[in-house]
DNA sequence: ATGAAAGCGCTAACAG
DNA sequence: CTGTTAGCGCTTTCAT
């Protein structure tokens, strides 16, 4: 068992209000020779204070909770925005905890219970980033009580996500206003999130009547760059596309690889990423996403929650283009 | 103020504990129609169990923190590394608290004091990834009594890190295995990391007297990879390197793009990663770095330690080659 | 089958 | 300047 500030006292001859005293500095309320005797007591024993028992008392944690994804949908969780909740998080001296759903929470979720984790209170909050299909419809019901906000995921309340409709729109018009008259969406996945359907929905109203094309694989059919770009790669060819944008890096970089290969530097490639995508000496022309304010501003939100504050609109952060060189 | 187990109590009639049995399931322990009317309060009331008293009355917090590097040394923290931290805390029934260390933390470790994160106890044990220089001397001193487990750090005890003297080997005779007569180690960091100090190392020492050419920019410069290879380009060719070992796969991406664009599709090119470095359609021979295995290692080694066990010596994970095809 | 008492480690409030 | 009391929410132990 961990030293006590009860140990410390009877080290020191005192009693536990005085150790408490002398550990946290509270000015004028001992002698100087008390202090020495105390502190040589604490660190003889190897005293540690420990958080508890103020979170006890004061019925705050002082942490978040932070439910990053789960093991099998594989969701992704940007670092920046880890990065942007940690930093948020200290300014209001919270700590952050991490967690991951794992298959067996799953179940406990399609059984219409929460993972322990949810179900019991370890921290003020959660922020919950991205959902499998079903969860957050679960946790909506279930924690009705308890600070919850989304992160990168569109619901109406208590949710921060990305413009991707708007990056859609941008990307469109960046490549239109560079001369490009044939422009296409590439893309490898399917509409399991958000931004698979916004970032489409946004190039194709940009584009209204004007001639897009699309490169899409079939749903159910999970391709690799490869099976992509060989079965497509002709259609790009020959379509006088000469603007591309792209869903994510994945695609950026293996069509960077197919333009240098088959001389196509004239090609305008653009993508969605967290920051300027590098390739070769320069980067592309990026629609850059604001991960790290998403963290900051999903904190600021759950904090008003925690504060005892209502349900609150969600907010959809701007994106915005960044040009190389 | 959240809801307790009292304010259950006395809204179904009955005493805390036997609210307490009834949601832990205490079977034998109450009546079914206690049961009904203890499970309509605590969902009338919306209550939700607290880890706190248990973790105070056991003295042990089920929590362990993990601290991820700081925003100044900009250090790397691996994504995997993460995960099995996570899953192997999972197993434990154990929490994970992250954290990162902040200028202002750091200013505090010069200053010969300890964040307040490592100060106070809020964890029953640290994993710390890196370290910037003289942390570990600090942390070392003042946390003698406080169970702690280096990751990717190497230290020579209680600490997990992989191989890269090894990985140098590896990568040297894997390219000499393949014909390569004129091999190439090309980094452009400094030895701020002993994988840094260990992958030449190990180059070196399998290379034995035969010849080699270094690519590594002079201490203080940071070259980007555009100078790097402006200026290295020409003696590579002229140097006949048939072969490049690079530290990691920034170095790697950018030769890969420079061999593609002067046709040298014979050069052979390995690089240290956490897994297998895709470019274009296949992936680079890579030597790939156990990183959830030391995750997963840490946190076993930090459980013998919390269950107050000795200092162990480290362990020093074996790294592999992974070949494409 | 149910309840009362006690205590985990700490500190606010008050007494001396 | 120092000490005593009490209580945060829960559960273990021991009655009833």
């Amino acid at each position: 068992m961990a030293v006590t500030v009860r140990d410390v006292a009877r080290q020191a001859g005192v009693s536990a209000m005085t150790v408490s005293n002398v550990l946290r500095g509270k000015a004028g309320t001992f002698g100087s020779a008390t202090r020495d005797k105390v502190l040589a007591a604490a660190e003889e024993l190897g005293y540690r204070g420990s958080a508890l028992p103020t979170a006890m008392r004061s019925g705050v944690f002082d942490t978040v909770a932070l439910i990053a994804g789960s093991n099998l949908a594989e969701l992704w969780i940007s670092g920046q925005m880890i990065d942007g909740i940690h930093d948020a998080l200290d300014a209001h001296c919270k700590r952050l905890l991490y967690c991951k759903l794992l298959a067996r929470h799953l179940t406990a979720v399609s059984d219409g219970e929460l993972p322990a984790i949810m179900r019991e209170t370890h921290a003020d909050g959660v922020l919950i980033n991205g959902q499998p299909d079903g969860f957050d419809h679960q946790v909506a019901k279930n924690l009705r009580h308890y600070p919850v906000v989304f992160l990168n995921g569109r619901h109406e309340y208590d949710s921060v996500y990305p413009d991707d409709v708007m990056a859609g729109r941008i990307a469109y018009d960046y490549l239109r206003d560079r001369g490009c008259r044939n422009i296409a969406y590439v893309t490898r996945f399917a509409a399991s999130h958000h931004s698979m359907v916004d970032r489409m929905e946004g190039f194709l109203a940009a584009a209204g009547s004007e001639p897009v094309a699309l490169f899409i694989p079939p749903a159910g059919e999970r391709q690799t760059e490869q099976q992509l770009w060989e079965a497509e790669g002709a259609r790009l060819m020959s379509s006088d596309v000469d603007g591309v944008f792209c869903y994510c890096q994945n695609e950026a970089h293996d069509l960077c690889l197919w333009a240098m290969q088959h001389g196509r530097s004239d090609l305008i490639i653009t993508l969605v990423n967290e920051r300027p995508y590098v390739f070769g000496a320069s980067y592309l022309p990026t629609v850059t996403m604001p991960m790290r304010g998403i963290g900051q501003r999903g904190v600021e939100m759950l904090m008003r929650r925690i504060a005892g504050g209502p349900s609150q609109k969600a907010e959809v952060l701007p994106v915005s283009m960044v040009e190389p060189g």
